[in-house]
Parts: C-alpha cells; structure tokens; sequence
DNA sequence: AATTAAGTACGAATAGTATCGTACAATTAG
DNA sequence: CTAATTGTACGATACTATTCGTACTTAATT
C-alpha cells in the first residue's frame, strides 16, 4: 500500500483511527476499553478489525513486543480533508461556507474561539486581495 | 415511520438525496441521468435504491401518475447535522472550531463568503455577551 | 390490434462490513 | 511445573448494502 493512496476506513475503523490519533499509539486492549465505553462489541471483533486496518494500511504496529501496540498510519488531517470534501459534495450542494454557517449555527462557540476564526478570516483576507 | 425518528440514509441515498434536495422533485429516470454522470450505474439499481428509501421513509412519491414522481421525505438539514455531528466527534476530536478552520484553510473562500461568515459570528457575540 | 417503448416490482446474486467463537501461544501466578 | 490469564490468528457467520435480471404493466406508435 502506497502511502498516497488514501484507503477510505470505514465507520468501524474511523472510531478506531480517533482513539489512535489521541492517544498517538495504543494496544488493542486500550482501543477495546475506549470503544466499550460507548457501544457494546467483543473484544475480539475490535481485534480482528484492527488487523484488517494493518492489512489495508491504516495503522502500523510493533509486534516485537507480546502484545503488539498500534499507531495511526493515517494522518488525521488526511481523512479529515477526504470527509469533508465528500460532505460539502454531497450534503451542502458544494458550499463549503453553508457548511461553515451551519456548523457555526448549531454548536456553542466562546469569545476565544470566535476570535481564532475572526484571526484566520483576517490572514485569508489578506491573501485574497 | 415517525417524523422525529431519523433513519440514516447510506452512501447510495445520499447521492440521490442530493438530487432531489436540488430538483425539489424527481422521476427515477431523471436522478438517474443524473447519478450516470458520474458513476456506472444500471437503471434497475437506482429504481430499487428509491423503492427501499421509500419504505424506509426517505423519500415520498406521487403514484397516481404513470412515471412516479418522488420527492425527499427528509430535510437536508436534518442530514446536515447528523453527519457534522458525527463527523466533529469522530474526525475532529470534538472540536467544531477546529473543522471550521480546516474548511477555512482547504476551500477558496470569496470577499462576499467571507463578509457572511463574518457577520455571522457578529451575531452569535452579541448572544454570547 | 399488434408491436415497441418506457415504466414498476421484486427476487436473487454479490460484495462489503462487522461480529464472535475457537484454537493456539506466551506470560504470569501459585 | 501446572493453572490461569492474557494475548494473537483466523475461519465462519450474520448483517447490510448494492447490483441487476426478469416478469409484468401501461402507454404510445404503427
């Protein structure tokens, strides 16, 4: 598997990938326990499907060690750009600032944050003209 | 099929949501022209996709004319949200903000976005105050 | 009226995804 | 040293989604 070729995880894999990306590495133990927290799945299911994600690429491990401990193969910001793409495509009819104003509309913001996307409207601004 | 229950549209549906949440409304054979624009697809495929929405509530149709015209049973809106939802607390670690400044930093953005967008959080500081 | 064209209905095959039981291996506890 | 514990490997199964062929129906054309 080439490293720019961009395996699409599936939902399954996706909750996997996020605790990875936090944690920046993990043993399947430690990804079961997360998932557990908030859907019922046996421990083997996430193992097998962990090995899945090794045989496609999308995480890496070490298995010199008893028990194997994962990282991420993906970069986040890689799937996030993917997800994005196909949700402005086929959800905002290809308006990626209907999608900013109905993010912006349904989610609480504080001042800091406001002001952190005020700041990058600026530097954009100055690109643009 | 309760209105309040949102049923997930999968892949397919989306695409043909998408459609009909442009067209307003649409015969098979027209999101099918559609759809066979941008992917190999047989008409007998789109057909049931639409007939299994149908029962799953996605969509409604007008069957007393001959060619069934069908209409989306589901508010863009409500799909919007489910999948942003989805897609801050899997992709973006919970953080809309953060999604927000990907959109930002991925997509040109023109003067008039940006004067909208702006504008916008204008209003949520007024609320936030 | 007969043929062709355009449509719906739906069973069945295929493909993709997720789930878990069971076998086996290695480490740890007694 | 033997048991129990904890881990990996992987086949089998179930579930979900997608695809399309074929039968049938209705309307239009000749």
């Amino acid at each position: 598997m080439n490293e720019n070729t961009f395996t699409k995880p599936t939902e399954s894999e996706i909750e996997i990938l996020q605790v990875l990306w936090q944690k920046k590495q993990a043993t399947v133990r430690e990804i079961h326990n997360v998932l557990a927290l908030t859907k019922a799945v046996g421990y083997t299911t996430t193992l097998k499907l962990m090995q899945l994600m090794l045989a496609k690429g999308l995480v890496a491990r070490d298995p010199t060690t008893r028990t194997h401990i994962y990282t991420p193969a993906l970069q986040q910001q890689h799937a996030q750009q993917h997800y994005l793409q196909k949700m402005i495509t086929n959800l905002f009819s290809g308006s990626s600032t209907e999608l900013v104003l109905q993010v912006l509309g349904n989610h609480k913001t504080n001042m800091a944050e406001i002001s952190k996307i005020e700041k990058f409207l600026n530097t954009i601004k100055t690109k643009t003209l």
